[in-house]
RNA sequence: CGGGGUAUGGCGCAGUUGGCUAGCGCGCCGCGUUUGGGACGCGGAGGCCGCAGGUUCGAGUCCUGCUACCCCGACCA
């Protein structure tokens, strides 16, 4: 197991980063561009594993595309420019050519999706991949949660007409909602209009209230939806059908986010299908972000207490922390035993059998945060037990190594 | 990009008006003792004091420039 910490890193303010580096999950390697360590490398799998059921279950096929892009692209729907987009970060090929490090990939992906798309058999389409984004933010903040180099779920809808294109926008929103809630987030994320563009005039967002956030949002707790501040005037909330004294301000961080282009960058960069009645039409448009690393950031600022990190159950990095107490063969041994037990009936356990007194021990189980804590001590051993311990309560108990595997088997 | 702050072994820090071989705690290595909430003894290893110039007999300490990092703001998934 990797290395835990006393003291947290002075140039670290965040809580999401000062537990996750104490804890032994992320390395900082600049400002903003972070290293996944093992234990924080099974959070990010945990995350995307969640996050790419419910996209296969709306029809989405994974694939992933290129961190380098060509700067033609992006000429064509002018968004090259620095002046236009200033988080570019750009280089150039050994012959001279410019090239751009993927900050989105709605461009590449839409002009790839020519090769297959002529029909109107051919839509719709829904691709989506996890992705390292880089952006040249001017300023990295938060631990993890705005970085330069970040993993992100984008996908994209390819549909046949406007009406289909939002059967599927609010098929996205159900499924997001369902994202939130199998990574504990959901009663605290709220479905959020944001500014639109050339075709719709609200985006949704998905925030989560989080002291660590950067967006104001104003929140109708009741009707479990809230207003971007960005947009949030009298007439907006009288045309969401909204009480001004209904709303609540809160700090929340954006984690997903979907919006629809119309057809605007399918004319742009010439992505059109041949309707059934012959005439070329510009294929339906829609994106669908949830930024993967961030959200590990978010559930961490969410879920701990001053003792270390809570883990949601569905996200942690194991299951179980096994802590054996003591250096005497019969604990050692009683541990073993368990840990095999443990993993044969597809427990996922994280053994503790360093050499380590107690309290570092009992510390670290607290800091790293598995749900459950299993110690294994003499005192354990002379009563034929282990004692069983769940990170969110305070209680512990003493049971056999069968009620236990019962207990976790769940 | 504006404002403020910081930079000294892996981590957290001290270092006086410029002065001897740059310290402390944690961590690390060896030996021994210890084991239910971050133990103890003895012995070790580890530093171009962010970088580059300058002042001085002498610079971690003073001056200039640069860089990195943090915070607030602006901007963003």
């Amino acid at each position: 197991m990797s290395k835990t910490r006393k003291d947290a890193p002075a140039d670290e303010t965040a809580k999401n980063a000062q537990l996750l580096i104490k804890a032994g999950f992320i390395h900082k390697e600049m400002a903003g561009v972070y290293a996944y360590l093992p234990l924080g490398l099974k959070v990010v799998e945990n995350i995307k594993q969640i996050v790419r059921e419910e996209m296969n279950a709306i029809g989405g096929q994974e694939l992933i595309m290129t961190g380098l892009q060509a700067q033609e692209l992006w000429l064509s729907t002018d968004r090259w420019d620095d002046e236009l987009v200033d988080i570019w970060f750009k280089t150039k090929l050994k012959n001279g050519a410019d090239v751009g490090l993927a900050w989105s990939h709605e461009e590449p992906i839409t002009n790839m999706m020519k090769n297959h798309v002529s029909s109107y058999r051919d839509l719709p389409s829904y691709v989506y991949q996890f992705q390292t984004k880089m952006r040249n933010e001017t300023r990295a903040k938060s631990g993890i949660m705005r970085c330069r180099e970040f993993v992100m779920k984008d996908l994209y809808s390819y549909s046949l007409t406007e009406k289909d294109h939002n059967k599927y926008y609010q098929k996205v929103m159900t499924c997001y909602h369902k994202i939130f809630e199998r990574v504990g987030l959901d009663h605290i994320t709220y479905p959020t209009f944001a500014s639109g563009g050339a075709f719709t005039q609200f985006s949704h967002e998905f925030q989560t209230i989080c002291d660590a956030g950067e967006d104001i949002i104003y929140v109708d707790e009741a009707k479990n939806i809230a207003i971007n501040k960005e947009v949030f005037t009298d007439e907006v909330i009288a045309q969401l059908g909204l009480n001004k004294t209904d709303l609540v301000e809160k700090k929340a961080a954006e984690v997903g986010n979907i919006f629809s282009f119309g057809s605007t960058k399918s004319e742009q960069l010439g992505l059109y299908f041949d309707d059934k009645d012959g005439s070329q039409k510009p294929v339906i448009l829609g994106s669908y972000g949830i930024g993967v690393t961030r959200l590990m950031g978010v559930i961490v600022e969410a879920f701990s207490d001053e003792k270390g990190i809570v883990w949601p159950e569905n996200i942690a990095p194991y299951k179980v922390y096994l802590a054996a107490l003591g250096e005497d063969a019969e604990v050692t041994e009683a541990a073993n035993n368990l840990y095999d037990k443990l993993e044969a009936a597809g427990i996922s356990v994280l053994y503790d059998d360093l050499e380590a007194h107690p309290g570092e021990k009992l510390n670290d189980a607290d800091l790293i945060g598995l749900p459950y804590r299993v110690v294994v001590s003499k005192k354990t051993v002379s009563e034929g037990k282990v004692e069983l311990k769940a990170r969110n309560s305070e209680e512990t108990t003493l049971v056999s190594a069968d009620e236990l595997l019962a207990k976790l088997k769940v």
